[in-house]
DNA sequence: GCTGGTGATGCATTTTTTGCATCAAGGGCT
DNA sequence: AGCCCTTGATGCAAAAAATGCATCACCAGC
């Protein structure tokens, strides 16, 4: 879009800093670019940026002005994403923000499934926390967003809600195996395998311990499912997930060795000890949604409600 | 704004029905102008017009387009707004849209008072009828209107209405003076002067004549209200109008000198045969308007409030 | 078949954009 | 304090893009 350049160079300026390691990014002189932003500062009638030794940073209009060029960027991409839907083939991108329990197996599978119907729609997920994730819907970096964690902002809007409890996953031959459920208090003691701090599900069993006064034995803390999930294989622990990560289709009973590690073995968490937490579905308040993305969100909800039924909201 | 100007020249394109007028408006030659609309048709990846043989016409893809590009322009004029805001004093330009009624006597005076205080805000005012009204703001070529009318399409958000008896305008010595509200049946065989059928005032009237099956002599009929009123200096007859388009501040009770001919009298239908009309003042729904129009929005609902406080709703 | 309108296209010209070299200014370090 | 490095701004020539002219091909109405 020869059209829209000019602006995205002030995007990619108030990214980067500075115009130089912008110009680098953009394969063009520093001075091109420099006068590009001259130009549309005179346009505008006052200067977008402050002009720092170290380079620019976006003054109140600047920031106002990038959000009005961020938001036409997304509506092009809807404008082009609705053109494209005329002719028969969907196409489009879909910019999905998720926590790393959802893309563990819930949104491969999703996306798989969707890009069998529509294989011209193409996605790009980045993984992130809540906070982050919010912050990428607001900034228009990402139209979806899958956060396990409480919503802060009031500019993000909930399509759909989904609650999981949280799992404890051990050995097969582990001594709590025999449980139906899991309490806390089994914990104590036991050499346990934790998620950062950031995550949701951390934050829920931080919650629990100090409630119950449990003190586990914490081995490692990590900000990889697979990893830690692997290293149950070598040294006996527990840890610690929602259904959704462990199994895509199914809720979570027995385990079930085509989604699931058959050398471990998941229980639910006690809900007297673990509040169930809730999985966010959603999309920045306001936005229409470019065709793929809305049709993609339809789908995963009714997938949700077709799997969870019960769990899920709105 | 260089960066606009592509987009721009395609709106007047559609708009003309052809790139040679189009290009004669825009100064421009009309090859100049069709390769530009050729390259962003090549951008887009599809053809926006359809090439008739005696011009252009948007197809699908282009009418989307057209709708996206006009809503960048519109979101342009309120983020220029709004970063004019940051500077103290508010520069703008507000649209409206408006019936004959409001922009007779309220209008002139509240856009007087408002660039009073904001002397760095320009208005445009089209006068209009209901639909056309709707029509402008749907393509954003108006930021607010006000129709003495019913509401038709979805896409419009009334921000506040405004109850209006109908009133009878006679000249002082006219045998109807006499009476504190005129009632139809009065008016059979009377010399009357009506607005055009597209005026929200003569629906009212003609359904309430059908309804009392009254005829009236109808001498004339126009579209302007300054020449109705004119008229009835030389020759005697009754017109009808809505206290907004007889005084500008006051309710209507006896004539004003200050606000009204002096040689007119105007009186109130009675209720029980005309019901009262509805003035909306409205803008398109979910836009986010420029500063200066919200706030003119504001000023003219709040001012409206204090005249009429018990006909003001929402 | 002619006429008057339309949009498309090749080529020379004009305008705009870009890149190089260079300047001036401010922060960090010795 | 003085040096050094990085930053954005600017003059000038080269490259690229947009424009205008002349012309073509097409279609409708007469």
């Amino acid at each position: 879009m020869r059209f829209m350049t000019s602006l995205r160079f002030i995007d990619v300026v108030a990214r980067e800093g500075s115009i130089r390691k912008a110009a680098d990014k953009l394969a063009i002189t520093s001075t091109a670019l420099n006068r590009r932003i001259l130009q549309i500062e005179e346009e505008i009638g006052q200067p977008l940026f402050e002009r720092l030794p170290g380079g620019v940073r976006l003054n109140t209009a600047g920031e106002i002005f990038l959000q009005h060029i961020r938001s036409q960027f997304a509506d092009l991409a809807r404008v082009q994403s609705q053109i494209a839907d005329l002719s028969g083939i969907r196409r489009g991108h879909v910019r999905i923000a998720s926590g790393a329990d959802a893309l563990r197996r819930f949104l491969p599978e999703a996306i798989a499934s969707y890009r069998g119907a529509h294989p011209a729609v193409s996605f790009d997920l980045a993984r992130c926390y809540g906070e982050e994730a919010e912050a990428r819907l607001f900034s228009l970096d990402a139209d979806i967003a899958l956060i396990f964690a409480p919503i802060r902002a009031a500019h993000v809007h909930v399509a759909a809600t989904l609650r999981q409890q949280i799992h404890c996953v051990m050995p097969a031959g582990h001594r709590l195996v025999g449980r139906d459920t899991i309490r806390i208090r089994d914990l104590s003691g036991e050499r346990v395998v934790l998620p950062t701090a950031q995550s949701g599900v951390r934050q829920l069993l931080d919650t629990a311990f100090l409630r119950r006064s449990v003190e586990p034995d914490v081995i490692l803390e990590s900000d990889s499912f697979e990893f830690m999930q692997n290293f149950l294989h070598f040294e006996p622990a527990l840890f610690f997930q929602i259904p959704i990560a462990i199994n895509a289709g199914r809720a979570v009973g027995g385990a079930d060795a085509a989604d699931f590690d058959e050398r471990l073995v998941s229980r639910p968490v006690d809900m007297a000890d673990v509040a169930a937490g809730t999985l966010h579905i959603c999309h920045l308040k306001g936005r229409v949604l470019p065709v793929a993305a809305a049709k993609f969100l339809d789908d995963i909800i009714t997938g949700l409600r077709g799997r969870y039924s019960d769990e899920v909201d709105q």
